[in-house]
DNA sequence: CGGCATCAGAATTTCGCAAATCCGTCTCCT
DNA sequence: AGGAGACGGATTTGCGAAATTCTGATGCCG
């Protein structure tokens, strides 16, 4: 049916990711067996092992033997998020203004531009785009790609899917709004000129938009941990 | 049998973690699930969640659709999750320093006194006790324990056990050795006295026992990869 | 009347088997 | 003789039912 050497376990896994970051899967939701056996027409076990891999995410939470539950929003979370994303995507970025080639550059002015030439054609509101943010992923990729170091960018990448959902919650709350002086383009243009002011923007980008959410939305998910749907 | 609120697989987990970082498992040996479900007494779908989850950890890797395989150790890793820790620990050890209280502070007297004694007792070649290493890893993680990142610490936590296996090679290779003036006691004066200095003696620490174990075993596990018991 | 043990109902976890897939080897064709 | 294709054995992956555990609600005792 699928493709070959793709597993059925890793194509739920995949589908099940992507229901959570959209949240199809509402935060906090119980996730029971039976619906999700129904949704996507596997087996207890093939979804028992989606469900482990996803708990490692920290995208579902396993509570001993009371089954797992998709994780709730919290501005805990969101904070110590940003944290922990500003320290691993500066030194990505500082290693990969180190050691970055020809071809790191031109991955960097390829996605943006691609990014870019999406934005112009969608307008105020791309942010809340599936395709705008594919890009939008690949740019900020294409960035720190060239930092050699395979713990480092998965920890990244991991990052970066568990903060997906407070992006898109800060897009659809008030769309069209972006970072005054530390859009895209400003950090490119630092970052190829292997400037250390790079690392700042970087970090202003990430904390900007953290202080964004919270101004505007940040009694809006529970302070600890609310789980009904 | 077992705890309550312990389910059978992470049980297995727990066992299957063990087994792997003492090297009871070697680096590089596949993994078949017969073996597997005799020597832990448990049938394939426990089996493959655990495996799941050790592969989250990155202790043991899954080919495709080709089965799974220990980790293999190698140069490579080793450097990159060296840069990986100093970059994580700094970071832990430095937020702990700014927020760490009277607990703090106690929680790392306690460990390291529990750590020094037992090595008083068991003399030159105790980093090879399996209890000092818990003691070690305890003292470590007291030394971060205050950062108020769970995110940190977890990234930290999956690090830290990455490097036992290498910590254990070293140790078996040449016993007895420590670095001369970046020691656990150094560390945990400058760190109570919150001076920055800390931060330098910690890197240290951990960048001068890679170097020591690349200069007398660099050679000794394959450049890529070696997958042969 | 309140607190604790008990008892069903429901959900999760575990199991062993069946199907699909892959690896090694042998044979056949060029 | 060399390379491609196919067969057999072994291994992994997927499935649904059985066993274990948890939830919460009822009834009894203090």
């Amino acid at each position: 049916m699928s493709g070959k050497g793709e597993t059925r376990a890793s194509d739920v896994l995949q589908r099940m990711r992507d229901d959570i970051l959209n949240c199809q899967l509402q935060p906090g939701l119980k996730l029971r067996f039976e619906l999700l056996r129904e949704r996507y027409g596997v087996s207890f076990s093939t979804l028992r092992e989606a469900l482990a891999r996803l708990s490692a995410e920290r995208l579902v939470l396993s509570e001993g033997q009371r089954g797992f539950l998709v994780a709730p929003l919290s501005v805990a979370e969101l904070e110590d998020l940003t944290a922990s994303r500003v320290l691993v995507e500066r030194e990505g970025l500082r290693r990969s203004m180190e050691r970055g080639d020809d071809s790191w550059e031109a991955g960097i002015l390829a996605s943006f531009h691609r990014m870019d030439r999406l934005q112009s054609r969608l307008g105020a509101g791309c942010e809340t785009d599936a395709e705008w943010a594919a890009l939008h992923g690949k740019f900020h990729l294409a960035l720190v790609s060239a930092c050699a170091s395979p713990t480092l960018l998965e920890m990244r990448e991991t990052l970066f899917l568990r903060a997906y959902r407070y992006r898109r919650l800060a897009s659809d709350l008030r769309p069209g709004w972006q970072p005054a002086e530390t859009g895209h383009r400003a950090i490119m243009e630092q970052a190829l000129d292997r400037s250390p002011e790079a690392l700042d923007l970087l970090e202003r980008h990430f904390s900007e938009a953290t202080a964004h959410l919270l101004d505007h939305a940040g009694d809006l998910f529970a302070t600890d941990a609310a789980a009904h749907a």
